[in-house]
DNA sequence: TTGTACGCGTTATCAC
DNA sequence: GTGATAACGCGTACAA
């Protein structure tokens, strides 16, 4: 019991579980593997105690190369800075967990280049399957990027592509109908407040709908790489002023909610809270924003919702084995305004 | 041209390649892993213009297999709602990618039944290392779920080990003088808002060190379990009330930033933010809370710098193959107070 | 410079 | 019921 030492250095194996059980390997697989039908109770017994002594665990790389599956889904998310994204992970683990599945998390940081890596790994290593963020907005070239047998679900996207099931926000409804009904409230006037909207298909969305009931409306485009700046603060107020001056009642329009809080002491400090000219809204899915103002709509996603349904969706086409059950291509998960 | 449709269904291999260029598969291997010299030049570019047209990768798998090395660090976060998780795996995620390995993120997601199927998979899987924010807060218990040979970095917490490296925040030293500092500003009275403070080594540190200047600080333990109650606000605000008039001024000192951003609002809508018999303090990692409350000091961690230092010492450890570098076994990045 | 042959730890197909 | 043994796809001595 004491010169266990220069062996022990890698780890236990079938084939030493199974010379310690007086049995074959083939057994202990058959053990592993629960086909306890298919063999006596007492070897069973034996085999456990042993597994129980040595403290052995399967090797799942030598698993994976012998069957092909992993259990492992890989996800891929745009930024885990964002509440968003964490969010619809959190669903989608908690669906594939209960369908014997196992959910990795891969950040893309904002970064192109970084997403690009992350495919690269996902497409060597052995995943049953991949939920993707994606920052690569176009088709052709993500298609490229992910290995042809891999089973993939697009998130939050609209790639315009009938290749992959997406899963997405009813951005531009949902937007219209904010828009719609801020407009009812005769707030004439809205200004948009977002990242880069080119080339990000759900900002994109969203001020399309915005601009469908308010087409004159006025975009500020934050630059995320450099620090807040003053200057964007100077807009708001500048704009403000004039409003009040031509007496315009003014919606600030947030994309997303991060900018919303950025802004916040700017509207905070100037009294522009509870301002009757002045309306703020926001796509805001934490309740951060509920607490701050707790009188203003907002519009709510459903994150953790979009990736359940991911998920499902995977865990089907993965048990099913490739005969595709969804004819609807495209799954939307209404954002409400509340 | 137009006949590769059965055998396609699997990926390529090394035989394939080495099939298609002439060669044996032992020179495709060299060639992927870069011993050139071992090689004519003709051959490798015939391998490389058939890795081009092919478009073959590398199974990682059966690489794993033969090599017993991933080049995989798997990162797990207590939960990655927390800006701080994120954040420390960013940092973790840039460096470990300078040295030639990918970070993969697991999420315990609080609950400490998901952080051991989280850790069953590691052991199971193939990686080179670990770099952990565990929720389990007990060495021993700790140490039967990972596996010996597994190089490991615990992050935020304290396990009283000599056995892994820590990179932990000074927790209990700036909550010391964090009080102090409001001390000396005449607040005689010290309200401590916490998520359950026993079981979780940085609460308890910070705990401590506010303590041990105010050593009757009252402690509000907020459940997270249960939706934010209303009774908690009015806690607070009695609370303020009873020591206006006892003339007591009062720090609130929050050990969460989330938990402050819960209770702003009704800071905010009592007029208590700039009172000056009320302060306000906590341990705030992201830039929201320097927006609402510019004037207040408050607790800055350095989550990115903990991640990249954890992954430094992995990736030294890694390098060095288990010839230990370090002596320091307690790394502590410090927060500061500004 | 290149090929042969075996090992990595499991699963699965045969036999017995 | 159980045991050989051939895959799985790649790395690497050892030969040649």
């Amino acid at each position: 019991m004491a010169k266990e030492k220069s062996k022990t250095e890698h780890a236990i194996t079938i084939k030493e579980v199974a010379r310690l059980a007086g049995v074959s390997s083939a057994t202990i697989s058959r053990y592993l593997n629960g086909k306890m039908n298919r063999m006596s109770k007492e070897t069973a017994d034996k085999i456990e105690k042993i597994i129980q002594d040595t403290g052995f665990v399967a090797n799942a790389t030598a698993r994976q190369l012998s069957t092909h599956i992993s259990q492992l889904v890989a996800v891929v998310a745009a930024d885990i800075d964002d509440y968003f994204s964490t969010e619809f992970f959190k669903g989608a683990s908690s669906v594939l967990e209960q369908n014997g599945l196992t959910a990795i998390l891969f950040d893309s940081n904002s970064d192109k280049q970084r997403e690009l890596t992350n495919l690269k790994i996902i497409n060597h290593q052995v995943f049953d399957g991949l939920i993707i963020q994606p920052l690569i907005n176009n088709y052709p070239e993500l298609r490229g990027l992910i290995r042809k047998e891999l089973r993939t679900i697009i998130l939050d996207r609209d790639l315009h592509t009938n290749d992959w099931i997406t899963v997405e926000t009813n951005n531009k409804a949902v937007s219209q109908k904010t828009a719609a009904y801020f407009l009812r409230q005769r707030f004439i006037k809205c200004v948009v407040i977002s990242e880069a909207v080119a080339g990000t298909s759900t900002r994109e969305d969203r001020l399309a709908g915005i601009r469908s009931i308010y087409p004159e409306s006025q975009l500020i485009e934050i630059d995320n790489s450099r620090p807040f700046m003053k200057e964007n603060e100077k807009k708001v107020l500048d704009i403000v002023k004039a409003d009040r001056v031509a007496k315009h009642k003014t919606l600030f329009f947030f994309l997303k909610e991060r900018l919303l809080l950025a802004f916040f002491p700017t509207f905070l400090h100037h009294n522009l809270l509870s301002a009757p000219d002045v309306a703020i809204t926001a796509f805001s899915d934490t309740t951060i924003v509920e607490g701050l103002l707790p009188a203003s709509k907002m519009i709510k996603q459903n994150p953790f919702l979009m990736g359940a349904t991911a998920a499902e969706i995977l865990s089907n086409q993965l048990k099913n084995n490739a005969t595709e059950f969804n004819t609807k291509k495209n799954i939307v998960i209404s954002a409400k305004l509340r």
